[in-house]
DNA sequence: TGGTGGTCTTGTCAATGACAAGTTACGATC
DNA sequence: GATCGTAACTTGTCATTGACAAGACCACCA
Protein backbone atom coordinates (compact mmCIF):
# COMPACT_ATOMS: atom_id res chain seq x y z
CA UNK A 1 0.00 0.00 0.00
CA UNK A 2 2.01 3.27 -1.18
CA UNK A 3 0.64 6.63 -0.42
CA UNK A 4 -1.40 7.08 -3.38
CA UNK A 5 -3.70 4.31 -2.70
CA UNK A 6 -5.17 6.14 -0.17
CA UNK A 7 -8.46 7.79 -0.50
CA UNK A 8 -9.08 11.16 -0.88
CA UNK A 9 -9.61 12.54 2.76
CA UNK A 10 -6.67 11.05 3.91
CA UNK A 11 -3.46 12.45 5.07
CA UNK A 12 -2.22 11.71 1.36
CA UNK A 13 0.49 14.20 0.11
CA UNK A 14 -1.20 16.90 -2.24
CA UNK A 15 1.70 15.83 -4.65
CA UNK A 16 2.02 12.72 -5.76
CA UNK A 17 5.56 12.48 -6.10
CA UNK A 18 6.30 10.41 -9.12
CA UNK A 19 2.62 10.30 -10.80
CA UNK A 20 4.04 10.04 -14.39
CA UNK A 21 5.48 6.79 -14.21
CA UNK A 22 2.94 5.27 -11.89
CA UNK A 23 0.41 6.49 -14.49
CA UNK A 24 2.70 4.65 -16.87
CA UNK A 25 3.35 1.71 -14.89
CA UNK A 26 -0.42 1.91 -14.11
CA UNK A 27 -1.25 1.76 -17.95
CA UNK A 28 0.71 -1.29 -18.66
CA UNK A 29 -1.74 -3.51 -15.91
CA UNK A 30 -5.04 -1.75 -17.28
CA UNK A 31 -4.09 -2.60 -20.75
CA UNK A 32 -3.23 -6.28 -19.63
CA UNK A 33 -6.35 -6.80 -18.17
CA UNK A 34 -8.64 -5.49 -20.84
CA UNK A 35 -7.11 -4.17 -23.77
CA UNK A 36 -5.78 -0.87 -25.11
CA UNK A 37 -9.42 0.02 -26.20
CA UNK A 38 -10.82 -0.60 -23.03
CA UNK A 39 -8.29 1.94 -21.55
CA UNK A 40 -9.20 4.99 -19.47
CA UNK A 41 -7.98 8.13 -18.10
CA UNK A 42 -10.31 8.87 -15.65
CA UNK A 43 -9.37 4.85 -14.31
CA UNK A 44 -6.26 5.33 -14.40
CA UNK A 45 -6.39 8.23 -12.04
CA UNK A 46 -9.01 6.10 -9.52
CA UNK A 47 -5.80 3.25 -9.34
CA UNK A 48 -3.34 6.19 -8.84
CA UNK A 49 -5.65 8.26 -6.10
CA UNK A 50 -5.46 11.04 -7.75
CA UNK A 51 -8.05 13.62 -9.43
CA UNK A 52 -9.86 12.31 -13.15
CA UNK A 53 -7.58 15.27 -14.35
CA UNK A 54 -4.21 14.93 -13.30
CA UNK A 55 -2.98 12.40 -16.04
CA UNK A 56 -3.93 15.00 -18.64
CA UNK A 57 -1.72 17.01 -16.71
CA UNK A 58 1.21 14.78 -17.42
CA UNK A 59 0.16 13.68 -21.09
CA UNK A 60 -1.89 16.16 -22.81
CA UNK A 61 -4.25 14.13 -23.96
CA UNK A 62 -5.67 10.50 -24.01
CA UNK A 63 -3.10 10.44 -27.23
CA UNK A 64 -0.43 11.71 -25.24
CA UNK A 65 -0.48 9.20 -22.21
CA UNK A 66 -0.29 5.85 -25.18
CA UNK A 67 2.67 7.96 -26.84
CA UNK A 68 4.60 8.09 -23.92
CA UNK A 69 3.54 4.63 -23.22
CA UNK A 70 4.95 3.28 -26.81
CA UNK A 71 8.52 5.56 -26.25
CA UNK A 72 8.88 3.56 -23.16
CA UNK A 73 8.16 0.06 -24.96
CA UNK A 74 10.88 0.93 -27.88
CA UNK A 75 13.45 2.11 -25.34
CA UNK A 76 12.55 -1.33 -23.67
CA UNK A 77 12.45 -3.38 -26.47
CA UNK A 78 15.71 -2.12 -27.91
CA UNK A 79 17.36 -2.76 -24.37
CA UNK A 80 16.15 -6.33 -24.98
CA UNK A 81 16.98 -6.85 -28.30
CA UNK A 82 20.88 -5.90 -27.84
CA UNK A 83 20.92 -7.92 -24.64
CA UNK A 84 20.18 -11.19 -26.86
CA UNK A 85 23.84 -10.27 -28.56
CA UNK A 86 24.62 -11.00 -32.93
CA UNK A 87 22.75 -14.21 -33.00
CA UNK A 88 20.02 -13.66 -35.50
CA UNK A 89 17.52 -16.24 -33.74
CA UNK A 90 18.02 -15.34 -30.43
CA UNK A 91 17.18 -11.98 -31.54
CA UNK A 92 14.01 -13.59 -33.05
CA UNK A 93 13.31 -15.27 -29.95
CA UNK A 94 13.85 -12.10 -27.75
CA UNK A 95 11.85 -10.03 -29.72
CA UNK A 96 8.67 -12.70 -29.01
CA UNK A 97 9.60 -12.44 -25.64
CA UNK A 98 9.49 -8.93 -25.27
CA UNK A 99 6.07 -9.33 -26.69
CA UNK A 100 4.79 -11.92 -24.77
CA UNK A 101 6.45 -10.18 -21.65
CA UNK A 102 5.10 -6.60 -22.26
CA UNK A 103 2.35 -7.22 -24.57
CA UNK A 104 1.03 -4.13 -22.83
CA UNK A 105 3.22 -1.99 -24.86
CA UNK A 106 3.85 -4.48 -27.83
CA UNK A 107 0.17 -4.18 -28.46
CA UNK A 108 0.54 -0.50 -28.11
CA UNK A 109 3.49 0.27 -30.27
CA UNK A 110 2.27 -1.01 -33.21
CA UNK A 111 -1.11 0.20 -33.47
CA UNK A 112 -0.08 4.22 -34.73
CA UNK A 113 -3.54 4.99 -34.48
CA UNK A 114 -3.69 5.19 -30.92
CA UNK A 115 -1.21 7.71 -30.26
CA UNK A 116 1.02 10.81 -32.70
CA UNK A 117 3.50 8.63 -34.73
CA UNK A 118 5.47 12.07 -35.65
CA UNK A 119 6.13 13.09 -32.00
CA UNK A 120 10.18 13.81 -32.10
CA UNK A 121 10.61 11.33 -29.13
CA UNK A 122 9.10 8.16 -30.66
CA UNK A 123 10.44 8.61 -34.07
CA UNK A 124 14.12 8.51 -31.87
CA UNK A 125 12.95 5.52 -29.78
CA UNK A 126 11.75 3.40 -32.93
CA UNK A 127 14.70 3.93 -34.89
CA UNK A 128 16.87 2.62 -32.13
CA UNK A 129 15.30 -0.59 -31.57
CA UNK A 130 15.26 -0.59 -35.56
CA UNK A 131 18.56 -0.41 -35.74
CA UNK A 132 19.23 -2.90 -33.16
CA UNK A 133 17.06 -5.32 -35.09
CA UNK A 134 18.79 -4.62 -38.68
CA UNK A 135 22.19 -4.90 -36.59
CA UNK A 136 21.49 -8.31 -35.94
CA UNK A 137 20.64 -9.17 -39.77
CA UNK A 138 23.63 -7.34 -40.74
CA UNK A 139 25.77 -9.03 -39.22
CA UNK A 140 24.45 -13.01 -39.57
CA UNK A 141 26.70 -14.94 -42.50
CA UNK A 142 23.63 -16.17 -44.54
CA UNK A 143 22.70 -12.76 -45.31
CA UNK A 144 22.56 -12.53 -48.77
CA UNK A 145 20.03 -9.66 -49.39
CA UNK A 146 20.32 -8.02 -46.10
CA UNK A 147 17.55 -5.65 -46.74
CA UNK A 148 15.07 -8.70 -47.96
CA UNK A 149 16.21 -11.36 -45.14
CA UNK A 150 15.65 -8.31 -42.47
CA UNK A 151 12.18 -7.94 -43.30
CA UNK A 152 11.42 -11.47 -43.73
CA UNK A 153 12.79 -12.13 -39.95
CA UNK A 154 11.01 -8.98 -38.43
CA UNK A 155 7.80 -10.27 -40.25
CA UNK A 156 7.95 -14.31 -39.39
CA UNK A 157 8.80 -12.65 -35.34
CA UNK A 158 6.42 -9.95 -35.93
CA UNK A 159 3.37 -12.12 -37.00
CA UNK A 160 4.24 -14.92 -34.65
CA UNK A 161 4.04 -12.09 -31.59
CA UNK A 162 1.21 -10.55 -32.86
CA UNK A 163 -0.54 -14.42 -33.60
CA UNK A 164 0.29 -15.75 -29.97
CA UNK A 165 -1.16 -12.57 -28.38
CA UNK A 166 -4.56 -12.20 -30.48
CA UNK A 167 -4.71 -16.28 -29.32
CA UNK A 168 -5.28 -16.98 -32.83
CA UNK A 169 -3.01 -19.83 -32.76
CA UNK A 170 -4.61 -23.38 -32.65
CA UNK A 171 -5.03 -25.22 -29.70
CA UNK A 172 -2.31 -27.71 -30.64
CA UNK A 173 0.68 -25.12 -30.40
CA UNK A 174 1.82 -25.60 -26.96
CA UNK A 175 2.35 -23.25 -23.66
CA UNK A 176 5.96 -22.24 -24.58
CA UNK A 177 6.10 -19.63 -26.79
CA UNK A 178 9.77 -19.09 -26.56
CA UNK A 179 10.40 -22.77 -27.63
CA UNK A 180 7.84 -22.50 -30.49
CA UNK A 181 9.00 -19.28 -32.02
CA UNK A 182 12.58 -20.87 -32.17
CA UNK A 183 11.17 -23.79 -34.23
CA UNK A 184 9.53 -21.03 -36.38
CA UNK A 185 12.46 -19.33 -37.22
CA UNK A 186 14.55 -21.62 -37.85
CA UNK A 187 12.82 -22.37 -40.43
CA UNK A 188 14.08 -19.25 -42.33
CA UNK A 189 17.64 -20.35 -41.60
CA UNK A 190 17.06 -24.20 -43.39
CA UNK B 1 -27.42 8.20 -52.89
CA UNK B 2 -29.72 5.85 -51.23
CA UNK B 3 -32.91 6.57 -49.26
CA UNK B 4 -31.25 5.91 -46.52
CA UNK B 5 -29.19 9.30 -47.06
CA UNK B 6 -31.87 11.51 -46.65
CA UNK B 7 -32.20 12.97 -43.27
CA UNK B 8 -34.67 12.47 -41.08
CA UNK B 9 -37.81 15.20 -41.95
CA UNK B 10 -37.31 13.35 -45.22
CA UNK B 11 -39.95 10.78 -46.80
CA UNK B 12 -37.20 8.41 -46.05
CA UNK B 13 -38.87 4.78 -44.66
CA UNK B 14 -39.57 4.11 -41.45
CA UNK B 15 -37.94 1.06 -42.32
CA UNK B 16 -34.51 1.29 -43.79
CA UNK B 17 -34.94 -2.26 -46.00
CA UNK B 18 -31.39 -3.21 -45.29
CA UNK B 19 -29.88 -1.80 -42.55
CA UNK B 20 -27.73 -4.22 -40.96
CA UNK B 21 -26.23 -4.81 -44.28
CA UNK B 22 -25.47 -0.79 -44.46
CA UNK B 23 -23.79 -0.43 -41.01
CA UNK B 24 -21.47 -3.31 -41.90
CA UNK B 25 -20.67 -1.08 -44.98
CA UNK B 26 -20.53 1.75 -43.25
CA UNK B 27 -18.04 -0.15 -40.29
CA UNK B 28 -15.49 -0.81 -42.99
CA UNK B 29 -15.40 2.70 -44.04
CA UNK B 30 -16.16 4.34 -40.61
CA UNK B 31 -12.41 1.88 -39.95
CA UNK B 32 -10.67 2.67 -42.85
CA UNK B 33 -11.13 6.40 -42.16
CA UNK B 34 -9.86 6.44 -38.55
CA UNK B 35 -9.05 3.33 -37.17
CA UNK B 36 -11.21 0.78 -34.79
CA UNK B 37 -10.61 2.52 -31.70
CA UNK B 38 -12.31 5.90 -33.30
CA UNK B 39 -15.25 3.57 -34.06
CA UNK B 40 -18.78 4.82 -32.88
CA UNK B 41 -22.57 3.31 -33.44
CA UNK B 42 -23.67 6.58 -33.20
CA UNK B 43 -21.79 7.75 -36.18
CA UNK B 44 -22.93 4.86 -37.95
CA UNK B 45 -26.08 5.63 -36.93
CA UNK B 46 -26.03 8.87 -38.42
CA UNK B 47 -24.06 7.80 -41.50
CA UNK B 48 -26.73 5.82 -42.83
CA UNK B 49 -29.38 8.41 -41.72
CA UNK B 50 -31.08 6.35 -38.79
CA UNK B 51 -31.68 6.89 -34.92
CA UNK B 52 -28.72 6.37 -32.55
CA UNK B 53 -29.67 3.35 -31.44
CA UNK B 54 -30.93 1.55 -33.91
CA UNK B 55 -27.14 -0.17 -34.59
CA UNK B 56 -27.91 -1.81 -31.19
CA UNK B 57 -31.15 -3.67 -32.69
CA UNK B 58 -29.78 -5.13 -34.97
CA UNK B 59 -26.15 -6.50 -33.52
CA UNK B 60 -27.06 -5.62 -29.79
CA UNK B 61 -24.26 -3.82 -28.78
CA UNK B 62 -20.97 -2.27 -29.92
CA UNK B 63 -18.86 -6.09 -29.21
CA UNK B 64 -21.98 -7.46 -31.25
CA UNK B 65 -21.18 -5.40 -34.13
CA UNK B 66 -17.48 -5.97 -34.48
CA UNK B 67 -18.43 -9.90 -34.10
CA UNK B 68 -20.00 -9.99 -36.98
CA UNK B 69 -17.90 -7.26 -38.86
CA UNK B 70 -15.43 -9.87 -37.95
CA UNK B 71 -17.50 -13.47 -39.44
CA UNK B 72 -17.75 -11.18 -42.32
CA UNK B 73 -13.68 -10.73 -42.49
CA UNK B 74 -13.27 -14.21 -42.24
CA UNK B 75 -15.72 -15.26 -44.46
CA UNK B 76 -14.04 -12.80 -47.00
CA UNK B 77 -10.98 -14.34 -46.38
CA UNK B 78 -11.87 -17.48 -46.81
CA UNK B 79 -12.57 -16.78 -50.12
CA UNK B 80 -9.77 -15.15 -51.27
CA UNK B 81 -7.47 -17.29 -50.26
CA UNK B 82 -9.52 -20.18 -51.67
CA UNK B 83 -9.02 -18.14 -55.09
CA UNK B 84 -5.37 -18.37 -55.22
CA UNK B 85 -5.53 -22.07 -55.45
CA UNK B 86 -3.29 -24.33 -54.53
CA UNK B 87 0.56 -22.79 -54.85
CA UNK B 88 1.40 -21.96 -51.47
CA UNK B 89 3.26 -18.79 -52.65
CA UNK B 90 0.48 -17.55 -53.96
CA UNK B 91 -1.95 -18.42 -50.57
CA UNK B 92 0.61 -16.24 -49.12
CA UNK B 93 0.33 -13.47 -51.42
CA UNK B 94 -3.17 -13.15 -51.21
CA UNK B 95 -3.03 -13.57 -47.63
CA UNK B 96 -1.57 -9.97 -47.74
CA UNK B 97 -3.54 -8.82 -50.36
CA UNK B 98 -6.72 -9.56 -48.43
CA UNK B 99 -4.93 -7.29 -45.52
CA UNK B 100 -4.57 -4.43 -47.55
CA UNK B 101 -7.54 -4.44 -49.08
CA UNK B 102 -9.70 -5.00 -46.73
CA UNK B 103 -7.76 -3.43 -44.04
CA UNK B 104 -10.67 -2.78 -41.52
CA UNK B 105 -11.94 -6.28 -41.33
CA UNK B 106 -8.31 -7.53 -41.20
CA UNK B 107 -7.62 -5.15 -38.41
CA UNK B 108 -10.87 -6.19 -36.48
CA UNK B 109 -10.68 -9.86 -37.26
CA UNK B 110 -7.44 -10.04 -35.24
CA UNK B 111 -8.06 -8.03 -32.07
CA UNK B 112 -10.60 -10.22 -30.11
CA UNK B 113 -11.04 -7.55 -27.16
CA UNK B 114 -12.98 -5.81 -29.38
CA UNK B 115 -15.83 -8.49 -30.47
CA UNK B 116 -16.91 -11.77 -28.84
CA UNK B 117 -14.24 -14.39 -29.99
CA UNK B 118 -16.62 -17.49 -28.22
CA UNK B 119 -19.68 -16.47 -30.87
CA UNK B 120 -20.51 -19.14 -32.67
CA UNK B 121 -20.68 -17.74 -35.74
CA UNK B 122 -17.20 -16.80 -35.69
CA UNK B 123 -15.64 -19.95 -34.59
CA UNK B 124 -17.11 -21.38 -37.53
CA UNK B 125 -15.76 -18.98 -40.18
CA UNK B 126 -12.42 -18.60 -38.64
CA UNK B 127 -12.10 -22.01 -38.82
CA UNK B 128 -12.89 -22.36 -42.56
CA UNK B 129 -10.43 -20.14 -43.58
CA UNK B 130 -7.71 -21.72 -41.21
CA UNK B 131 -8.72 -24.49 -43.17
CA UNK B 132 -8.00 -23.26 -46.39
CA UNK B 133 -4.97 -21.60 -45.39
CA UNK B 134 -3.44 -24.66 -43.76
CA UNK B 135 -4.35 -27.09 -46.71
CA UNK B 136 -2.65 -25.18 -48.84
CA UNK B 137 0.41 -25.79 -46.87
CA UNK B 138 -0.27 -29.69 -47.29
CA UNK B 139 0.26 -29.22 -50.36
CA UNK B 140 3.10 -28.18 -50.99
CA UNK B 141 5.67 -30.16 -52.03
CA UNK B 142 8.67 -29.20 -49.87
CA UNK B 143 6.24 -29.40 -46.42
CA UNK B 144 8.56 -32.05 -44.33
CA UNK B 145 6.75 -30.81 -40.96
CA UNK B 146 3.19 -29.58 -42.41
CA UNK B 147 2.71 -27.87 -38.89
CA UNK B 148 5.47 -25.77 -38.11
CA UNK B 149 5.58 -25.22 -41.80
CA UNK B 150 2.22 -23.56 -41.58
CA UNK B 151 3.36 -21.83 -39.20
CA UNK B 152 5.95 -20.34 -40.33
CA UNK B 153 4.32 -19.38 -43.46
CA UNK B 154 1.26 -17.99 -41.55
CA UNK B 155 3.81 -15.76 -39.14
CA UNK B 156 5.41 -14.45 -42.05
CA UNK B 157 2.71 -13.32 -44.44
CA UNK B 158 1.00 -12.48 -41.23
CA UNK B 159 3.30 -10.20 -39.58
CA UNK B 160 4.32 -8.67 -43.35
CA UNK B 161 0.78 -7.65 -43.28
CA UNK B 162 0.78 -6.41 -39.82
CA UNK B 163 3.75 -3.89 -40.17
CA UNK B 164 2.64 -3.30 -43.38
CA UNK B 165 -0.77 -1.64 -41.98
CA UNK B 166 0.49 -0.34 -38.98
CA UNK B 167 3.18 1.95 -41.52
CA UNK B 168 5.88 0.39 -38.98
CA UNK B 169 8.20 -0.96 -42.23
CA UNK B 170 10.99 1.77 -43.50
CA UNK B 171 10.39 3.95 -46.24
CA UNK B 172 12.80 2.66 -48.34
CA UNK B 173 10.38 -0.50 -48.96
CA UNK B 174 8.49 0.33 -51.67
CA UNK B 175 4.82 1.20 -52.78
CA UNK B 176 4.08 -2.31 -54.01
CA UNK B 177 3.01 -4.36 -51.14
CA UNK B 178 2.20 -7.62 -52.76
CA UNK B 179 4.93 -7.16 -54.84
CA UNK B 180 7.16 -7.00 -51.84
CA UNK B 181 5.15 -9.83 -49.99
CA UNK B 182 5.88 -12.18 -53.21
CA UNK B 183 10.12 -11.80 -52.53
CA UNK B 184 9.48 -11.95 -48.54
CA UNK B 185 7.79 -15.40 -48.85
CA UNK B 186 10.27 -16.79 -51.64
CA UNK B 187 12.65 -16.49 -49.04
CA UNK B 188 11.21 -19.23 -46.62
CA UNK B 189 11.33 -21.54 -49.60
CA UNK B 190 15.10 -20.90 -50.70
C1' DT C 1 10.21 35.68 3.80
C1' DG C 2 7.98 36.19 -0.19
C1' DG C 3 7.08 34.97 -4.76
C1' DT C 4 7.10 31.76 -8.82
C1' DG C 5 5.97 27.93 -11.34
C1' DG C 6 4.83 23.21 -11.50
C1' DT C 7 1.52 19.86 -9.52
C1' DC C 8 -2.91 18.60 -8.62
C1' DT C 9 -8.15 19.58 -7.74
C1' DT C 10 -12.87 20.92 -8.63
C1' DG C 11 -16.30 21.95 -11.89
C1' DT C 12 -18.31 21.61 -16.29
C1' DC C 13 -19.61 20.25 -21.17
C1' DA C 14 -20.42 17.52 -25.26
C1' DA C 15 -20.25 12.84 -26.85
C1' DT C 16 -20.86 8.05 -26.24
C1' DG C 17 -22.77 3.15 -25.09
C1' DA C 18 -26.42 1.00 -23.10
C1' DC C 19 -31.00 0.40 -21.84
C1' DA C 20 -36.23 1.15 -21.47
C1' DA C 21 -40.44 2.10 -23.48
C1' DG C 22 -43.11 3.46 -27.14
C1' DT C 23 -44.28 3.78 -32.38
C1' DT C 24 -44.53 2.08 -37.07
C1' DA C 25 -45.09 -1.12 -40.66
C1' DC C 26 -44.37 -5.78 -42.70
C1' DG C 27 -46.38 -10.16 -43.52
C1' DA C 28 -48.76 -14.34 -42.29
C1' DT C 29 -53.24 -16.12 -41.39
C1' DC C 30 -57.98 -16.27 -41.62
C1' DG D 1 -58.56 -7.45 -47.21
C1' DA D 2 -59.00 -6.94 -42.09
C1' DT D 3 -56.58 -8.45 -38.05
C1' DC D 4 -52.88 -9.50 -35.38
C1' DG D 5 -48.19 -10.81 -34.07
C1' DT D 6 -43.71 -9.41 -34.42
C1' DA D 7 -39.70 -7.33 -36.28
C1' DA D 8 -37.71 -2.76 -37.24
C1' DC D 9 -36.97 1.56 -35.75
C1' DT D 10 -37.57 5.92 -32.64
C1' DT D 11 -37.45 8.85 -28.59
C1' DG D 12 -35.86 9.55 -24.09
C1' DT D 13 -32.69 8.90 -20.44
C1' DC D 14 -28.52 7.72 -17.52
C1' DA D 15 -23.76 6.81 -16.15
C1' DT D 16 -19.23 7.21 -17.99
C1' DT D 17 -15.74 9.31 -20.53
C1' DG D 18 -12.23 12.86 -22.62
C1' DA D 19 -11.27 17.45 -22.75
C1' DC D 20 -10.96 21.95 -21.03
C1' DA D 21 -11.03 26.03 -17.69
C1' DA D 22 -10.09 27.99 -13.42
C1' DG D 23 -8.42 27.75 -9.04
C1' DA D 24 -5.96 25.62 -4.84
C1' DC D 25 -1.73 23.82 -2.98
C1' DC D 26 3.12 23.43 -2.19
C1' DA D 27 8.22 22.81 -3.08
C1' DC D 28 11.92 25.47 -4.16
C1' DC D 29 14.79 29.35 -4.54
C1' DA D 30 16.04 34.25 -4.48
Amino acid sequence: MTSYDRGMTSNRPYHHGDLRRALLATTAEAIREAGPAALSLRDLARRAGVSHAAPAHHFGDKAGLLTAFAVEGYDLLAEELGRAGDDLLEIGVAYVRFAVEHRAHFEVMFRPDLYRPDDPALVAARARSGATLHGGVAAHPAASAPDRDALAAWSIVHGFATLWLAGALPPGVGGDPEATARQVIRRLFE
